[in-house]
DNA sequence: TCTGGGGTCCTAGGACCC
DNA sequence: TCTGGGGTCCTAGGACCC
């Protein structure tokens, strides 16, 4: 296998001088993904629990408030996923073992894994603890992949899955095809082969909301929104989402993947009580320890806080933001609990309140940060 | 099914200004 | 006086992702 350096830290596939094929032959983006990432962790520290139906999420206690961030392959099987709340976790699967979220040894494991990957001479864009896009200059894409899945279990005991695309958003959703424990090859010559019988929803950037809304229009699968008319999506959508979705069922997608640290945008703190709040004093002061928490991320990210948005989840599901611009950015405890005490101010429901959470969004950006992360639908049609 | 926590981006209406 | 059009900022909400 040869594997050739990208220049620089960014590795951008040049689309112009090979627009007819959309790549440049012999690169390639790689999504490498931890399969069941979470379980795979509390599973290599607790070797006991190997091949039982383990889930993680909240507290660990499926009798609270809380829900399922990963189930193993075995709780899987009854039907248990992400997203679950864990009292309706704990009735499909009774026999499970429920453990609480545990960031830190996810971080400890996550951080081992990406330097595992770095290791190659290819570009690193990681998307958070258990995934992460590779920009790589490879005649073999497949033996690359094969040694970074090696590698990885190597060093860290975790099993990873890899997609291979000819650009992001068939790499990651190739990883879908690739899971557990597989590679995947998903380009322009196989896309619609794959996709085209499809839900929508199979597409990234298309959930069941989206899904709803296309099949009102007629639109059930992804090869009928890949033809679909662009004047309907965009009347229906709007100028950028409604041509973009059309594009996605093409697979049409961004080939930029940049090692540049991510630059977030905002930071936000929010917890949904156990027993639902209706002394306004408690709320109030609730709302100033989130702000203290929330004052405490922006002094450590280094830049001030131009705006402050307080949420509130009344019961039994009802939710509501209010948001300020501050006169000046900072960074001050005190100005932005005081913000967010005032915006808590300008709610007029009274129903008890399940949920509270306060943001604070950063201002502006030096035209050289650019986050890659979530590609915009920038794509040009 | 009775729904966490931390993020991102898009849309749309109104304010305000020229 | 009964009423244009464009640009930008602010705000609330929707949708999606891990």
């Amino acid at each position: 296998m040869v594997v050739r350096v990208p220049a620089g830290k960014s590795f951008r596939a040049e689309i112009q001088a090979h627009a007819h094929t959309g790549r440049v032959p012999g690169d390639w983006i790689l999504h490498v993904d931890i399969d069941q990432f979470i379980a795979a962790v509390e599973v290599a520290r607790h070797p006991e629990l190997r091949g039982r139906p383990v889930i993680v999420g909240g507290a660990g206690d499926p009798t609270q408030r809380g829900v399922v961030a990963t189930a193993s392959y075995e709780a899987r099987e009854f039907g248990v996923q992400s997203g679950l709340p864990l009292r309706t976790a704990a009735k499909r699967c009774p026999d499970a073992v429920f453990l609480p979220v545990d960031k830190p040894a996810y971080e400890e494991v996550s951080e081992r894994v990406m330097a595992t990957v770095r290791r190659f001479p290819v570009v690193v864009e990681v998307l958070g603890w258990d995934e992460a896009f590779v920009g790589a200059s490879t005649d073999d894409p497949e033996a690359l992949a094969a040694e970074i899945r090696r590698a990885v279990a190597e060093d860290t005991g975790m099993s990873c899955s890899v997609g291979i695309g000819d650009n992001r958003l068939r790499a990651k959703t190739a990883t879908g095809f690739a899971k557990p424990a597989g590679v995947y090859r998903l380009t322009q010559d196989n896309w619609s082969k794959v996709m085209d019988s499809r839900p929508t929803e199979a597409l990234q950037g298309v959930g069941h909301r989206t899904r709803k809304k296309l099949a009102e229009l007629g639109i059930e699968t992804v090869g009928e929104l890949a033809v679909a008319d662009r004047d309907v999506l965009a009347a229906r959508f709007g100028p950028t989402m409604g041509p973009w979705y059309r594009l996605l069922a093409r697979g049409v997608g961004d080939r930029e993947v940049s090692a540049t640290p991510y630059v977030p945008r905002s930071r936000s703190r929010e917890v949904t009580f156990q027993q639902n709040l209706t002394d306004p004093a408690r709320i109030a002061a609730e709302v100033a320890d989130l702000a203290r928490r929330v004052a405490d991320d922006v002094v450590a990210e280094g830049r001030p806080a131009a705006r402050v948005a307080v949420k509130i989840r009344f019961a039994p599901f009802l939710t509501q933001t209010r948001s300020l611009t501050l006169e000046a950015p900072t960074s001050d405890a005190d100005v932005l609990r005081a913000a967010a005490l005032a915006v808590l101010g300008r709610f007029e429901d009274s129903r008890p309140v399940r949920l509270l959470g306060v943001r604070a969004e950063f201002g502006c950006f030096p035209p050289f940060v650019r986050n890659t992360r979530k590609s915009p639908p920038t794509a040009a049609g």
